[in-house]
DNA sequence: AGAGAGAATGTGATCGATAACATTACCTAT
DNA sequence: ATAGGTAATGTTATCGATCACATTCTCTCT
């Protein structure tokens, strides 16, 4: 429904959407009045409150978050900062921290990183000073746009495992993928394979990425032979070309992956190359990512909550936000090795 | 850097981010030149401007986009609604969204819709009357979302191709997906198979689905027998599901799914019955997401340029909100058909 | 009966920015 | 010299909402 005007300029009547003033008018209130029902705020009759809320109906009035903010009402808003929302870490995360935040009533923005997003750009991608940011930094354009981000912007960021002599921040959160990978290469060792060979996603900061940590810990901690992880990035046709030709040794009978798409191309240049699986390698994923239980075979992963993870990430940044109000930072779930089809012994 | 306080009150001193009445004192202009700079507007001398730009750069002035919006200045805010982000058509979509929008200078909110979302929702989901939206509203949940939406929004969408008696509506968009079906199922036919089964993704409307008319039409073009469509899911498991009775019947010898991931359980349903693809049976998916062409066998698919329609809706939305300025609508790639392993001619 | 406290409501200022219009100075043409 | 037009800048109002404080009324206690 459209009304006219407002209360303090009369003389240019348009046609808008009703504000808090229509509202007031025709409820025969003060804006202020209005303004305290629609926040719930305390000194309001029930009568007149009740009268409020059917004018509100009536006039399909809906609250101007912009105006709201500039007045100084509550935080209700954030802005997601990340990488590509295509790979299953990240989509799955943003999917938690959306959830978590409209629930909350907080309205999301989302702003993707791209590899060469300079420092000035960051800012510039918030909606005002001060508004509050979740960053999912898994990768090192996250991480470089969290360091970019002004002191003013209150921040909660899911990122990579910190190492053990890392800094500690309250405002960030992770899942512990070093002690997963660790777990998946003491299962591929207790299969009887002699190593296990490691193809890696890239690391979010110039130290040893925390999934190649956790593989190096189990080999070293079993006193097997440790071999150079393999670089790969993110697809599958990174994980395809990163063990081309190590695959023609015979001798290497467990790959552990860092994601599931690494997986996948690893599983096909094994089949190119003639190397069945699980018979003469045990292949092993990350992530659990949605289609890995119906591949040929179904692959033995790392289930990884990431939804879980944005969801706590929205909680703590609302804690940040409102210490007094917020509810506690829900709990996600541990990392859990699912054992598939694509591993097991390795060749007598 | 922190200033205080601003021009017309004085008398309570606060720390905060600059704001344009520190930048206009500092550069002795008004706030209004300062704006004028900013927004590129007329009326302002070179020498002023580069003092101007020379003091925000000092003081690290950021525009408050709330305030711009609210005193009236160009929209410059989009939000989408979408469904299930992890999927990969709606994740490519909004990929191509976000990038178009944030790239024209626009910030870009999200909010996810639930298949419970109702009408009043819709509207509160929106930061404030008017406010511009793209919808991905290739499920149900996104036409109604679509429908929902108050006569004041300006909106694109990207959706499901329309049937051919269908409304006229200059704002939607979508990939002739029926055209592509028709095109899958005419392959699967020229390889020698006699007629071919679907596995279909939900219907958007209450109209049959386009895929399925596309599929449809061309096995009537062909006087080929016309099977019942398999309703499907979206996902890998309701695809295994809707094909575990048919595959007893080893006259049927080509799939075409609705998605790929549909395609994946049919394939392993397949593999557990003992066929084998594509010497048995041939699988054909629908988007060639990423991981299509590593699969064992490695999936022959419909590739559909989401990335390019969701660039193209921004642009369409961009057209609405400032026909006189905004560039031309981009192109996107037309479907196409990727023969990979999973097809094949059908056994002897 | 009078004083004090609290409930309920309203007024004015403010937030950061742009629109609308006013003002001033300078330049050109007659 | 005077008039007209334009460039450049500034002042005021406005946008929709909340904060901070003021005002009024009612109830309870002494």
């Amino acid at each position: 429904m459209e009304v006219t005007g407002h209360m303090p300029a009369q003389d240019a009547p348009r046609t808008r959407s009703a504000s808090i003033w229509d509202v007031a008018r025709v409820a025969g209130v003060s804006q202020q009045t209005v303004s305290r029902v629609i926040n719930g705020k305390a000194r309001v009759s029930e009568a007149t409150r009740a009268r409020v809320l059917q004018v509100i109906a009536e006039l399909g009035y809906r609250p101007n978050r912009l105006a709201q903010a500039l007045a100084g009402g509550p935080v209700r808003s954030v802005t997601v900062l990340t990488s590509d929302t295509a790979l299953y870490g990240a989509a799955a995360t943003l999917r938690g921290m959306e959830e978590a935040a409209r629930t909350a009533g907080f309205s999301v923005g989302i702003s993707v990183l791209e590899r060469n997003s300079g420092q000035a750009d960051i800012a510039l991608r918030l909606n005002r000073p001060g508004e509050a940011v979740m960053v999912i930094a898994f990768d090192d354009a996250g991480v470089r746009a969290l360091r970019a981000l002004p002191a003013d912007v209150p921040v909660a960021a899911a990122v990579e495992r910190r190492p053990d002599d890392g800094p500690d921040d309250p405002w960030q959160i992770w899942l512990d993928d070093r002690a997963a990978a660790a777990h998946a290469t003491r299962y591929l060792l207790s299969l009887g394979h002699q190593t296990v060979h490691y193809v890696a996603i890239p690391s979010s900061t110039s130290a040893l990425p925390q999934r190649t940590q956790g593989w190096q810990d189990a080999l070293g901690a079993a006193g097997r032979p440790l071999p150079e992880p393999l670089p790969g990035g993110w697809s599958p046709r990174s994980g395809y070309l990163a063990v081309r030709s190590l695959l023609a040794d015979r001798s290497v009978t467990a790959i552990l992956c860092g994601n599931d798409d690494l997986a996948l191309g690893v599983m096909r240049a094994a089949r190119e190359a003639g190397r069945d699986i699980p018979g003469d390698l045990s292949v092993v994923g990350f992530d659990d990512s949605p289609p890995s239980a119906y591949l040929n075979p179904s692959l033995t992963t790392v289930r990884l909550d990431f939804e879980g993870l944005g969801r706590a990430c929205f909680g703590l940044l609302h804690r940040r936000l409102d210490p007094q109000n917020a509810p506690a930072v829900p709990a996600w779930s541990e990392p859990e090795l699912i054992v598939r089809e694509s591993s097991g012994p390795p060749p007598a």
